[in-house]
DNA sequence: TGTACATCAGTGAACGCGCGTTCACTGATGTAC
DNA sequence: TGTACATCAGTGAACGCGCGTTCACTGATGTAC
């Protein structure tokens, strides 16, 4: 019974780690398999497919974030007063924090992974995302719309996506970047530290004047 | 003599196009050389092996890029007056566009080759630009840091990565956006509209008030 | 309570396939005398 | 001008290797009568 739960489970904790360090087509289910002590056939056997175990990672990654995500935007949804951008912004923080407590590098191994699916020529990955988690976004989205309701929705899809880089870039490297700035400035950084920066440049950009010459297209 | 050239070149022209596409690992060498209608051997011939040609695809961009690069940096390096945080950001717009020029989706194949390169494992390829094009790094810094002398080098750091995000990611996936922007609003978005959006979103940001908390760390 | 059968997690070895690389070779062009 | 040799771009076929997947199998646990 334990071991029933926890081959299931190893894999998709050695192939979570494996896919964010290195990518999908550079990691081989004989590394995953290895790495989390399990037989070769036993992916196939739980998943039935390479493909299907990357799914799999990925559905788990997203439904903690969306849960803990869900809980903060609840608040916000509910008051009649607009929330400020800083405030909308903020419903990240936590569930990204959750992510990052519940495993090492968390974070950052979510974010490489959403980095990934983004890069990814067939796109399967995006079209799974879009098919399950849209209603999050959606959400998110009118959040941001309450919040600086002057912006035009094509500023707003533009800017959304600006933001949406920022962090995703950022936290994919953050392991890298705050090794850097400890070295260089003696500083080290928790991640609660790093979105905190992030926080006030993803709000000032957000809010910023858009240039004349394009204010008025479309 | 024509043809001399033109199979090395058209190797690097077909691998360019595939490896922003799908990726390094994801790209064979049989498909490039089938792509540029080459003999499969031809690559190791001119190049050694797949690992030296997916340098070489990086070098012609990068020299292409630094070069535009570094004429637009010139007048404000020598200029006495501090230049705005604008002008520093500018001197990326036509280095990108001649990017673009020269080929199809140029500026998106080279934002793509930039982050998979930074999400690279090993890392050698970091290494390789840290080695040949760190020069240009310091120079765009210290331009950035006369436009904005009170911030501190820290945070200096810090948003000039968050910048580089959202510019990578934001091209990268340009095309996408695009067809996305074009679709929902009914807009067609050039390179040059796209960097337009982006200049005044990165400037607000890099120019924001940093948060109390982290302004006297280190 | 005992027996027969079904279900299930897991295994070890082998499968064919596509990969990067190598190698002996060709044929055109350039160079020396 | 003619011959011998060197250099060079390119070729076709084969190499061994690691890959994802498959398959026949084991042994433990659950279920029916």
């Amino acid at each position: 019974m334990t071991s029933k739960q926890s081959t299931k489970n190893r894999i998709l904790d050695a192939a979570e780690a494996l896919f964010a360090d290195r990518g999908f087509a550079e990691t081989s289910l004989r590394t995953i398999t290895h790495r989390a002590d399990v037989n070769l056939a036993s992916v196939n056997y739980h998943f039935g497919s390479k493909k299907s175990l990357i799914q799999a990672v990925f559905d788990r990654f997203l439904q903690g974030f969306v849960k803990g995500l869900d809980a903060e935007m609840q608040p916000l949804e509910r008051s009649t007063a607009a929330p400020s951008v800083e405030q909308v912004l903020h419903t990240l923080v936590k569930p990204l924090m959750t992510v990052d407590d519940r495993r090492q590098h968390g974070s950052s191994n979510f974010m490489k992974l959403l980095g990934r699916a983004y890069a990814e020529s067939q796109g399967h990955m995006r079209r799974f995302m879009q098919e399950h988690y849209a209603a999050y976004l959606v959400r998110f989205t009118s959040l941001l719309h309450r919040a600086a309701p002057d912006l035009t929705n094509n500023e707003m899809f533009w800017r959304l996506h600006f933001m949406l880089g920022t962090v995703i870039f950022t936290l994919a490297g953050s392991d890298a970047l705050r090794d850097i700035a400890a070295s260089d400035f003696r500083e080290s950084v928790s991640l609660e530290q790093t979105l905190e920066r992030l926080l006030p440049f993803l709000a000032a950009g957000f809010r910023a004047e858009p240039i004349h010459s394009l204010k008025n297209v479309s």
